[in-house]
DNA sequence: GGAGATGGCAAAGACGTTTTTGCACCCTTG
DNA sequence: CAAGGGTGCAAAAACGTCTTTGCCATCTCC
């Protein structure tokens, strides 16, 4: 192989070969100043001929902008998960990144807990997933003025505090009643929460929900706190220590599917058969949840749509400075399956969350 | 609220405010120049009151160096995939995206399948997953100089034509006799393969190990292509077709993970008991194949260990121009489980595939 | 006490674009 | 035929940093 040392080729190059100067390959190339459509056309001609690109980081400079969106995955004080843990933060990601290059951007995977990450890349804004408060990054963003859009709110103890940043998040609150109504319709009689640490603002809201719904409907609330692992494990042991109680639940609402997935464990350990003894739904649909036995009745959350709105909306921020709403909630549906089955249940629709069926097998 | 309209904090309020040339500056925080200690720390202080951080899009401007490492995710003439398809890219992304901020990178997402991604971000390297033939990316790469790792090889029509470039890529060729011949040991006489266009390396793989094996073992090749949107449902219908042969197979192994589940779902609608009547096994593990029932068998590819490795080598290459060695195989290993599980089958080390045990229900 | 070595810093150039400014030229119009 | 306006293009400035060059002062040594 030869070692050709190259020069790499620069809009230089391109103005030689052309016979013009610089700023007419740039007019020519990006369709500004006037210029004869025929030299337009030549100036194109050698520049494709050169393989000329220009150089993004010099267009950057100049431009002042990057083209990149930074997505900081999540974190928990806990440590972070990796992304692939949950299907949901995969499906955000993906409908993220197709959205941003469609609208021209560039999507860089950041880590949340390092507010290092802006002096390496410069990015034009920023998604923050699932924040927590008093997350450095977002300090960060926020004294360089980036615009930050969250998926999910910054989670303030008080809830009288509300998030006004920029989010996109789902309607937790009703998606919750709604399942809480699915299970009431099947039968449940005291439907337990199983949640995470109010780290997240979904927790907190479903946890709110349940309580309000409960109050509503003369039921006793019945909460179980997992472990920070959200693992199948700790939704396993959660699961368990309702279930050792002297007046058990019969129905369980997990804020997470890998929750529930242990809760479905959990309940073929003590022998109680799913759905005719234990009705146990899921937040949060997963290739899991879906080939489960029996497969698990969710609150799908649309992370598609939360991706793609976040970026609309950051990119928005980006280029006109401002984006109405500021707030937008993506709704959520029942995906009813099998661990919420019995027969002769007639579904109600009861709230905003469309209610939709279970796929047929072959398209599972 | 204040519209202040704070000026960015560039080198030269640094240099103002701590009264030295911006030289000093650029000096005293990259610890290069000769300077009293006392003036880097009198500056070092400046700038982290000022909250200073040094534009990122110059620096790379002057450095040539962008510190952004593109990962072209999947793509097949058939169209791209969401890389929430398979848990297999969520996973490899994951552990490249944490490799990569542990080597001082960013992971930027780009689509394989638009070559002009090259000229909206600058990227010192890249990586390529599952590469097609005459993929316009690699080729524009390529041009620029751009160093490229790829997970699994570029698939050639003539085998005796290698892939020369730098790839991380499983052992498929040992995996796929190693799980054969796991179905072997556990009584199948014939064994069909289910694979999907030979677009990508490890299908072709897995076809000529499967037919050396047949031949070594005497056994008629039974072959079947799913179709290529690679779901499930493609691969229920070519297992229907086989099932539907004369003399159909006792065993079936995917070279996907989707596809082994509509495998499953074949079996189920003839009413084939699997372990007992058919055994099916898949390539890649995936939170699907573990919750399904039974739990499907799977070749484990390690998708972490190749994403960290495509990264490393990548590094390497952006910063040493050259990695030895240029090729590197990570091992598979079998994840025995439901799909394969006979009474009274004691497992055969036939590979230097590693052979486990299915983790206990509650870790799932 | 002068020559050389060393320390501290400022000025200027470079990175590769885009954008602004300005100069010619040609055409129209009164 | 001159004034005004449009057209085609080149030169230069700007983006924010790093790096090279070189000047000046101070020290060290004989």
């Amino acid at each position: 192989m030869l070692l050709s040392v190259r020069p790499p080729v620069g809009i230089k190059q391109v103005a030689e070969q052309a016979g013009v100067s610089i700023t007419t390959v740039s007019h020519a190339l990006n369709g500004k100043g006037r210029l004869a459509e025929e030299t337009r056309g030549r100036v194109r001609e050698v520049a494709e001929r050169l393989g000329y690109h220009p150089n993004a980081t010099a267009r950057n400079l100049v431009g002042g902008r990057t083209g990149m969106i930074g997505l900081a995955v999540a974190q928990t004080p806990a440590g972070h998960f990796a992304v692939s843990d949950f299907d949901y933060y995969a499906q955000l990601m993906s409908a993220a990144t197709a959205a941003a290059f469609d609208q021209g951007y560039a999507l860089v995977l950041t880590s949340g807990a390092d507010r290092s990450a802006l002096s390496r890349v410069r990015m034009d804004g920023a998604i923050i997933v699932d924040p927590v408060r008093d997350d450095p990054l977002r300090d960060e963003l926020d004294r360089q003025r980036v615009p930050v859009v969250t998926t999910g709110r910054v989670p303030f103890e008080d809830p009288s505090l509300a998030d006004d940043g920029y989010w996109v998040d789902n309607d937790h609150g009703a998606g919750t009643k709604a399942i809480l109504d699915h299970l009431a319709a099947r039968g449940a009689q005291r439907v337990a929460l199983l949640t995470s640490a109010p780290v997240a603002s979904y927790a907190i809201d479903a946890s709110e929900a349940y309580r309000q719904w409960c109050a509503e409907h003369g039921q006793e609330t019945i909460v179980a706190v997992a472990r920070n692992d959200l693992t199948e494990g700790s939704g396993f042991e959660a699961t368990m220590r309702l279930l050792r109680r002297s007046r058990p639940p019969d129905a369980v609402y997990a804020t997470l599917d890998r929750i529930a997935l242990g809760a479905l464990l959990a309940a073929q350990a003590r022998g109680l058969d799913v759905p005719h003894e234990l009705l146990v739904a899921g937040c949060t649909d997963s290739q899991a949840g879906k080939w489960a036995r029996p497969s698990l009745t969710a609150l799908a959350l649309n992370p598609e749509e939360i991706g793609r709105t976040a970026v609309t909306m950051v990119v928005n921020l980006i280029e006109n400075d401002q984006v109405e709403p500021r707030h937008v909630l993506v709704p959520t549906r029942i995906l009813s399956r099998g661990s919420t089955r019995r027969p002769g249940v007639q579904t109600k629709h009861r709230t905003s969350a469309r209610i939709l069926a279970e796929p047929p097998p072959s398209q599972h």
